[in-house]
DNA sequence: CGGTTCTGTTACCGATCAGTAACAAGCCGG
DNA sequence: CCGGCTTGTTACTGATCGGTAACAGAACCG
């Protein structure tokens, strides 16, 4: 099943101390350190591909302080997947708070920033793929996953209804579809696939909604 | 890590003599179960979830005759996906064929069939999904994906341009995102999330795109 | 200072998994 | 009937992985 990541991992980094690894966390305490971590190499490489104890390592610390922070690899999972959450809400807010009083500005400024996410980032999004990837029906992650998915929904249809859009959860479940597709489409086909299409046509797509007549 | 599907399986599966089991395949040579019950339990489980030795036994064979066909498990995930390919291509011959000189109506038809797919399976595109869970950038079933994914672009757009859509690869590609989007948000949010749009949301965008100047 | 809490280290367990060896049994065409 | 090819069976290796035990050391706080 081929290579190793550990063995990667092994290769790639030098000897090192106790920080300044893969995350690049500096000082933070080595619960944090994990998550953080942890996060990135889940979403790199997978959930199932990478080891505890290759995490651990990349964190500086070990596999036996990992496991007096976190009961299983699946709680570090669902653990991470939070981190994703709040850092996704944060973007929120942020984006929120740029454009107060301005919903459709605020809603053409979503899509950009959408599209830079599917630019700079090959591997789409981490719930989504962790949804793709635990596949056990009764997987803890799955219940946050589906909270945090719908969670995003309702902002965004509450976005749309405030730009004025009649049929703002069609808008918010269209544009949701354009862009769950494009961080998929660019993970098989790669950036320059159907992917690249995103911003011409969710523009396209709010401007045929903002014109409709409900 | 959640529960095993091995002992699952070991529970739900009658003690079975050779065939008539998860494929249900009946007289096929092991070669040929094995690629058909592989295929569905990749599907359903995931790539690295499922072991071969799982395989063998819902195939009604065992490892030894496994291994004597496909030198390795990545080398049979290739098979498994090339034969999903081909189901989706022989699919897509079939939709062509019961409306050749309709292709308005082909396209129509074609994004109802989607739909079907969508509602039925739970699990989203195979081609994709493997996309996610193999994340080595070398492995063998990365070219074949962007492959596949690519050649039924190219089909999709052909079929838009024979529709006289003017700007035929921009629907074509939104059409892939629609499409891709609800197959995995399907998975992440459910059915009831906004893959239940699907159709009228691709509908609207091929209306739109019909209208179109260009 | 002393004690407590957190962390590092090493070694280990049991399970699983990909892949192989060796041999026995079947099938099938001549 | 015979000889070759395909399969079944069992047992095994070597590696990895999730998770734990036990002990030593460091950091922190009173």
């Amino acid at each position: 099943m081929g290579e190793k990541i550990a063995a990667v991992l092994e290769r790639a980094l030098p000897p090192l101390a106790t920080s300044e690894c893969c995350g690049g966390t500096g000082k933070l305490r080595p619960r944090d350190r994990i998550v953080t971590t942890a996060r990135d190499m889940f979403h790199q490489h997978g959930f199932r591909t990478v080891g505890v104890e290759a995490i651990a390592e990349a964190a500086g610390t070990n596999k036996m302080t990992l496991y007096r922070h976190f009961g299983s690899k699946d709680e570090l999972i669902v653990e991470c997947l939070k981190s994703v959450a709040t850092e996704s809400e944060a973007q929120w807010r942020a984006l929120e708070a740029l454009h107060v009083g301005d919903p459709r500005g605020h809603l053409r400024a979503w899509v950009w920033q959408c599209a830079d996410c599917v630019l700079a980032d090959g591997r789409g999004c981490s719930l989504a793929n962790a949804a793709v990837e635990l596949t056990e029906a009764d997987h803890p992650a799955r219940k946050l996953i589906e909270q945090c998915k719908s969670g995003y929904r309702d902002r965004l249809v509450a976005l749309c209804r405030a730009a004025g859009i009649a049929q703002a959860e069609n808008l918010a479940d269209a544009l949701s579809l354009l862009l769950e597709g494009a961080r998929v489409s660019r993970q098989s086909v790669g950036a320059e696939g159907p992917s690249a299409k995103f911003v011409r046509t969710a523009e396209a797509m709010i401007a045929a909604f903002a014109t409709a007549e409900g």
